[in-house]
DNA sequence: TGCTCCATGTAACACGTTACATGATTGC
DNA sequence: GCAATCATGTAACGTGTTACATGGAGCA
């Protein structure tokens, strides 16, 4: 049980809707910790039943159906409970290794359009990463211990990318020098 | 769907039994891509009935309940049809990650503990892959295409984990740096 | 005798994904 | 008037997790 924890860190950064929190978490934070709305919508409703947000109709709503949801003390009393809850690091469950790894074992199925897609991908996030760190970290602004873990953070994104990347392409010049005449 | 296709890679690599998978899936592949017993076989007997692998007793089974697996064509040809599949490169849900942004957001929780647990855990995966890489592809041995694949493979595990642990690292410095004089 | 490991499974439940539904507002 | 976007949800299904069950083999 962690998308809550999730939600609640999102909600404790900047309060807001439902629908407002789904679209963070499909872009900016998404890259983090993905979820969808159906999946935001239902861990709101049971912590609204919990006692660990409140929800009320934000005075822009105008004929809306919007609600706002605001954590409470009970909320982030759970969340400092969990971050001290001892957990295991995650499994990176990457699908284009094991598609690699399947390549070896069946002999080659051409994985090299599949791979120049991820190379691409990920350097489009790695631009956005960059553009978010300009725009937030400039150079020599001095920073709060929150806003310097944020950087960090940030730069752990902006760095696994670059690995990404790099990896990918050392992959790439191994699969096209190893690549059958016959193709 | 991707379970299965792991299975049937880890399957071609070494035909076992539904207990080997799962001891496998926990350790060295579990790394890359983890599952339980419970997972390993249910997706075993859903790719049986499928006609992808076939089960039999093996020579060795004694009085043991027993069962070995071989991919069948239909499984490789399944296998090698996902290959060309497009795939999202995976999102992190990195749970320490998480816990950091809690705490920059609830104001210091003390996580100095639970970091320090996290790099013991990455420094261990660390000391395993490099065993590995040392015991199967010791310097200046030639190496065939599935084996140049699976030691590029094995290079992006190290390479994660030791930027985990550099990054770890920088972060447990910044919160001993940051850390309130009352504590 | 009792303990641990081998080996396979069932059942219940939590979490994640996909498809569909509803209705209001904004922009062309 | 129509399409896109805002905004919230239900339902069905698939995957992952946790707890429990069963029974043989090896060993102290």
């Amino acid at each position: 049980m962690s998308l809550a924890h999730a939600v609640l860190t999102s909600l404790l950064e900047k309060s807001s809707s439902g629908y407002d929190l789904a679209r963070r978490f499909d872009k900016s934070i998404g890259y983090f910790w993905h979820a969808t709305h159906q999946q935001i919508y239902r861990e709101l409703a049971r912590m609204d039943a919990a006692g660990w947000l409140e929800s009320f109709v934000p005075p822009d709503a105008g004929k809306t159906r919007k609600k706002h949801y605001r954590v409470l003390d009970a909320g982030r009393a759970e969340l400092a409970r969990w971050t001290h809850e001892p957990a295991e690091p995650m499994d990176l469950r990457d699908t284009i290794t094991l598609k690699l790894r399947a390549d070896a074992v069946l002999g080659e199925v051409d994985l090299v359009p599949e791979l120049r897609r991820h190379l691409a991908l990920h350097q489009e996030r790695l631009v956005k990463y960059r553009d978010i760190e300009a725009r937030d970290f400039p150079a020599g602004k001095a920073l709060t211990r929150a806003q310097a873990i944020q950087h960090l953070i940030l730069k752990k994104g902006i760095r696994y990318e670059e690995a990404e990347l790099a990896w990918g392409r050392e992959m790439l010049t191994l699969l096209c020098a190893t690549r059958s005449p016959s193709r």
